[in-house]
RNA sequence: GGUCUCGUAGCCAAGUGGUUAGGCACCGGUCUGCAAAACCGUCUACAGCGGUUCGAAUCCGCUCGAGACCUCCA
């Protein structure tokens, strides 16, 4: 345990703050999760590997977390001129299907590659449709404050109001006057007062499919409620942290602490964190640009941007070695050079384990293990974590050379340090090699006793024959000290 | 157009007033029949110009370039 040394960049003060949590050794952690209408992207998993990090370091410092991350099964319009249609809504006409449908298919994917990623899951995921008499009270409690107005069945948050009792843009950095300046004119936007007042319930036409019976007539939940509504409900009116893509720093965020502190007078969040874009040929990766990637397309190597297939647990690896408030640019051979020093670091976590004590220590592992902390208390910073694991893999590498050594405590430590801080703190796992069959095990054997025969024979020609030919069939073989080995 | 962020060696990427980031590639070496793998070593950069400072990649200004948000987005 090591609490107290946390500290977290806030968007809302634009500073590394020290953490405290409301509750002492609690912390309630919201994650604005995926509009399931379509496969997630490798972009969405950044954001979500990123509070992942951030999830499991709270963990490792032995808070009790409840982290809540939703999923938008409702309300996320295709554009906000307020006609736009429900995106889950377009897919579902387009594909013949029941929304429902649509939401789970979607949801499935979701989680599997969540799951491929080594994510923990959340530990309530919520959907908006889920919490309808939520969202609608939390409706009623901004009206009865005064901060909406409802216009021909729907209801408008009104934000010129609002701005008069608490500060508008806070968290994004802006101005009301400039948003006003250079708010679009929309057309549909009659029933609106101004136009940046957003919709918290809109009313629904006839030919709507996704809609549901409200004080104010058939209709559906704005897409900025559903995260204060569910939040609200099981983190409370304040909670500690709250994260998201930083492209939802503007409107949504800011529409959230609006509803918040319309509904209930406080602030809704203390740490307000924003995770950057994974970007591909430098620009955003988004799948309404066109320009991403899918992770089964990544695992598969099924794509011209790629050379080959990478192991889910290199991508995230590949993640780790950027800061998650740094945008990281997607290439190939950034991915295949993450491939190499993901290896290194894991057979050097195998050869951890096969050290032997010594009567003393050469090396200072409580300032490497210091060295790790450290890190992750600044912000998260994976990648200089990843650094410090590297100058212990350089120790663990210089012990097995025998010029180094350590004795049994000081290896204790290490090990529990270097395995927690790669395998919990940062969710990494060794890729799982295809198990071969006990045929084929046996086959082998034999082969490589016929090839060790040749070598012995200076027979070159045989046994190289056979090494490449094994290196076709997929198999490597790797002639060592102690004789030789496949895999 | 407005608001903001960024520009670090061949590539990816930390750092953000003074001390080697790290990974990959390259090159050299150890090992090896040869190779592969592994290990060791080397390479030592901060877009440009000006300013502040004893000292700047780091602070300030300007220029150039890239990106994000302002419209759905993780």
């Amino acid at each position: 345990m090591r609490k107290g040394r946390l500290t977290i960049y806030n968007t809302l003060s634009g500073n590394k703050e020290l953490f405290c949590s409301i509750n002492k050794d609690f912390v309630g952690m919201y994650v604005c999760g995926p509009t399931v209408y379509n496969y997630v992207h490798l972009g969405n998993c950044r954001t979500f590997i990123s509070f992942d990090l951030a999830y499991r370091y709270l963990l490792h410092l032995g808070y009790q977390v409840r982290y809540v991350r939703n999923i938008t099964d409702v309300g996320h319009l295709e554009s906000d001129a307020d006609e736009g249609e429900d995106k889950i809504s377009i897919k579902a006409r387009l594909e013949k299907l029941e929304p429902m449908e649509i939401v789970q298919q979607y949801t499935i994917d979701f989680h599997q590659v969540m799951n491929a990623f080594n994510a923990l899951p959340p530990n309530i995921e919520p959907t908006a449709t889920g919490h309808l008499i939520e969202q609608i009270e939390f409706i009623q409690s901004i009206l009865k404050n005064g901060f909406a107005y409802e216009s021909n069945g729907s209801v408008y948050f009104d934000v010129e109001k609002y701005n008069k009792a608490f500060p508008y843009g806070e968290l994004s950095g802006r101005k009301i006057e400039d948003l006003i300046a250079n708010s679009r004119a929309l057309d549909g936007q009659n029933e609106k007062r101004a136009p940046l007042d957003f919709a918290l319930w809109k009313n629904a036409s006839a030919e709507h499919i996704m809609k549901w019976p409200s004080p104010w007539g058939i209709g559906f939940p704005g897409w900025h409620l559903e995260c204060s509504a569910m939040s609200g409900k099981y983190l409370g009116e304040t909670f500690d942290i709250h994260g998201g893509g930083m492209d939802l720093k503007f409107p949504h965020h800011e529409c959230e602490i609006a509803q918040g502190c319309a509904a209930t007078g406080q602030k809704p969040v203390n740490y307000w964190m924003h995770a950057n874009m994974l970007t591909l040929n430098g620009k955003k990766m988004s799948k309404s640009a066109g320009n991403s990637l899918l992770p089964n397309e990544l695992f598969s190597g099924e794509n011209n941007l790629l050379n080959k297939g990478f192991d889910p647990m290199v991508v995230r690896f590949f993640m780790m070695q950027a800061h998650y408030r740094s945008t990281l640019d997607f290439t190939s051979d950034a991915l295949s050079a993450a491939e190499k020093g993901f290896k290194k670091l894991m057979l050097s976590l195998e050869n951890l384990a096969v050290i032997v004590p010594s009567d003393q220590s050469t090396i200072e592992v409580s300032s490497l293990v210091d060295s790790f902390y450290d890190a992750m208390d600044d912000d998260f910073n994976a990648p200089a974590l990843v650094a410090n694991l590297f100058e212990a893999v350089k120790q663990i590498n210089a012990i097995l050379e025998g010029k180094e050594s350590l004795k049994k405590e000081d290896l204790a430590l290490l090990k529990d340090e270097m395995c927690g801080f790669v395998f919990e703190v940062l969710g990494l796992k060794p890729i799982l090699e295809k198990s071969a069959d006990n045929r084929l095990v046996g086959v082998m054997d034999l082969i490589m006793d016929l090839r060790t025969s040749a070598r012995e024979n200076k027979d070159w020609s045989t046994s190289d024959k056979i090494r490449d030919g094994l290196l076709n069939a997929g198999i490597h073989v790797k002639d060592e000290k102690n004789g030789a080995s496949w895999k």
